[in-house]
RNA sequence: GCGGUUGUAGCUCAGCUGGUUAGAGUACCGGCCUGUCACGCCGGGGGUCGCGGGUUCGAGCCCCGUCAACCGCGCCA
């Protein structure tokens, strides 16, 4: 018999009953009842009951293991009476009663339990991965990151891509983001760089003609990370291609990932019409360059029902050049409760505020003014039984509390009240005028408008007066429950918050569908932009390919777009690339543009710009991400969920001690001296 | 670099307006228990309340500083 096992513990069925058995695996759970002591002996593939009594020769060292020893088993597969079958498991209907034990290692008391669903800090998830890993939830994470690249290798092979590997110590490549650099010991004071991407590589492959490249490649960036974005090192499913247009590229990527999608994607629906979206659209109308259209509110420009409103603050605004009033509607989100908090979370984001309005039934206003009176109606009594300083003291102070919120609430309804009135009477004035002008079809137009059971709320509204209202109502589309909220000024200056504050309101009101898989292409990225101190640079990686070609590089920096995209999943970038430029001539010009010249081009991209002297084939192609995908399928949050020995936050690895110090021979041998930080 | 949140037993957390000996669950150790599958019951050990300073008769709680972790911003496809 194999030392350690027969079969995995996933693997017994009532077929095996009577058979002599070897299971090898960990204790995953213990259930000690004096006569009798089950365990649960877990591996990766499944869970066996185990189980041992005076009977057992070795019940008296079966009696000493505990949580997560690593054991060996000898026994007799015994079938379970009906009722004690435990439909829990696969292996539920039978049980091993163990005959030998080897005990294969002990562990000590466990800084993390690995039955359950209990929630570590990550600091200990992170210094004790290898335990944390042994639980179910990371089991199958890693295994599903490992079926999706299986996948994905399959889904590029079939469509005639070969993977090949590009180097890992290499040159610095200007990606963006900084360098990892390594110290070269044959060239004292000169530095490999760790790859950001392979971008160069994959583009010096499409001048050698091998036309379809791939590759799962380990990306290198020394930048802090976010929950969405691993620290130094992450994993791209890399691509390029020969002789193709950007449309090229979207049709033969597409099927890829949305077939992983559809098999890995637990019965979400996979949007199978992916949206091109220009980028200046995706910042009008979700306030970012990776939306998640499954949440349905696109913001609009509201400029014109401003201008030259009431409410001062947006009007004189708006007199300024490159000023707008956006709004960004929110359906479900009528309510003042709602609204106010929305305007905290722009404040807190470093706005002023929003302004906002909202609609609502008159007739549910009311109801709302009577429950409100209930409850204060109700309060009264309570208040005057307790006394002040007596047991109940805490009680009355919260009553008191809640009794000047409700009775502020009640005031604020009942002022509303009075303008309604006001209101009322003023179109029974202008209905008067009409009906003596004889213009019976403007009459009743202004009682039905009167009658609709909308009203809108807010100061905004009060300030802008209740055409303007209506007008800005009817442009979003918006009715009875509902309410838009307004922000102003140079867009780049909110447009980023609008976003945010478009992702709060569809998840607060529930408006996405959770179970849904929605893609966009974003397109037309411009190729420059301006830095804070008005320097023209590269918005993205200086790589693609301007459209207009080298005509467009005449004219303003910042109107130029390039060939160059990302696709967007449920508000993650998923995938960026672009069409390269792989013309020296328009190359050469496009960095001059950003400020570097001739000499420095050629200095750091030589290798790359010398090859598109000898007949460089137009390409194209893009790089995914396959944390993110992973992540997106696993329904995780983090992406530190499905990379198996993450950095934390501040890119130390804690288990393994990296960073740490470097010994003087090796300091020595990279001619190198650490200067101690300030 | 900046902002927010958190830091109490091996682990997850509670701890009121500052008041006597800092608690619970779980894990661990000991005892009881032959059908559990989150087994149950009884008992026990385990704490520099992140660290340093301050206010106070008295600080886990208030103040100042500092460190760490996470989230976000900057940065970054």
């Amino acid at each position: 018999m194999h030392p350690y096992r027969s079969m995995t513990c996933a693997d017994l069925t009532r077929a095996h009953v009577g058979e002599t058995v070897r299971l090898s695996g960990w204790v995953h759970r213990v259930r000690d009842h004096g006569g009798v002591l089950f365990i649960d002996l877990r591996d990766h593939y499944g869970m066996t009951q185990v189980l041992a009594d005076p009977d057992s020769p070795v019940f008296a060292e079966v009696e000493k293991v505990r949580s997560e020893w690593c054991i060996r088993i000898d026994g007799n597969v015994l079938a379970r009476d009906e009722s004690l079958v435990n439909p829990k498991i696969p292996t539920g209907e039978v049980e091993v009663f163990i005959r030998d034990m080897e005990v294969l290692g002990e562990s000590e008391e466990l800084p993390l339990i690995v039955f359950g669903d209990q929630e570590y800090p990550e600091e200990t998830r992170l210094r004790y991965r290898y335990l944390d890993l042994r639980r179910e939830v990371m089991q199958e994470n890693m295994k599903l990151r490992s079926d999706v690249v299986a996948s994905i290798r399959r889904r590029m092979w079939d469509i005639d891509f070969r993977e090949f590997q590009t180097p890992i110590i290499t040159a610095s490549s200007p990606e963006g983001a900084r360098d990892f650099l390594v110290p070269s010991r044959l060239h004292p004071g000169k530095f490999y760089a760790l790859p950001q991407a392979p971008q160069q590589f994959k583009q010096l492959l499409m001048v050698s003609g091998f036309d379809k490249y791939f590759q799962i490649a380990p990306c290198f960036r020394d930048e802090d990370p976010r929950a969405d974005r691993s620290p130094t090192d992450f994993y791209q499913l890399d691509m390029e291609m020969s002789f193709v247009e950007q449309q090229d590229v979207f049709d033969t990527i597409q099927p890829v990932i949305q077939g992983v999608f559809e098999e890995f994607g637990k019965g979400h629906t996979v949007d199978t019409d992916w949206p091109q979206i220009s980028f200046a659209d995706a910042m009008l109308k979700y306030g970012t360059d990776k939306p998640d259209l499954r949440n349905p509110i696109e913001m609009q420009i509201v400029s014109e029902h401003f201008a030259g409103s009431g409410f001062k603050i947006f009007a004189s605004l708006l007199e300024k050049p490159g000023t707008e009033i956006r709004a960004i509607p929110a359906p479900k989100g009528g309510s003042r409760k709602f609204c106010d908090r929305m305007n905290k979370f722009a404040q807190e984001q470093g706005l002023p505020g929003m302004g906002y309005i909202y609609w609502r039934n008159p007739q549910e206003r009311n109801a709302e003014i009577e429950s409100k009176l209930r409850v204060l109606e109700r309060m009264a009594p309570l208040l005057d039984q307790i006394e002040e300083g007596d047991q109940f003291e805490d009680l009355r102070a919260s009553l008191m509390k809640s009794w000047g919120e409700i009775e502020d609430e009640f005031r604020e309804l009942t002022s509303e009240i009075t303008e309604a009135t006001k209101r009322i009477e003023s179109i029974r004035e202008l209905v008067g005028k009409q009906i003596e002008l004889g213009s019976f079809d403007e009459a009743r137009r202004l009682i039905s408008d009167a009658r609709v059971s909308i009203e809108a709320a807010g100061p905004l509204a009060k300030n802008i007066g209740p055409e303007r209202t209506e007008a800005i109502r009817q442009q979003l589309g918006l009715g009875v429950g509902d309410a838009a909220f307004f922000l102003g000024g140079e867009p780049k200056d909110f447009e980023a918050v609008a976003g945010r504050a478009r992702v709060v309101i569809g998840n607060e009101r529930g408006l996405a569908d959770e179970n849904r898989f929605a893609f966009a292409w974003i397109v037309d990225f411009p190729l420059y932009e301006k830095d804070d101190d008005g320097v023209i640079d590269f918005s993205h990686n200086p790589f693609s390919m301007p459209q207009g070609g080298i005509a467009a590089l005449d004219g303003d920096p910042l109107d130029v777009k390039g060939y160059q995209y990302d696709l967007a999943c449920n508000g993650y970038e998923l995938v960026s690339g672009a069409i390269r430029n792989h013309k020296p001539e328009i190359m050469f010009k496009a960095f001059e543009l950003a400020g570097y010249p001739a000499e420095e081009v050629t200095n750091r991209f030589g290798g790359m710009v010398n090859a598109f002297r000898f007949g460089a084939p137009p390409h194209g192609g893009c790089a995914a991400g396959i944390d993110r995908i992973v992540m997106l399928l696993a329904d995780e949050m983090n992406i530190r969920e499905v990379i198996l020995f993450p950095m934390n936050q501040r890119a130390e690895d804690l288990m393994m001690g990296a960073p740490s110090d470097p010994t003087n021979t090796q300091l020595r041998e990279l001619s190198l001296r650490v200067v101690e930080p300030e």
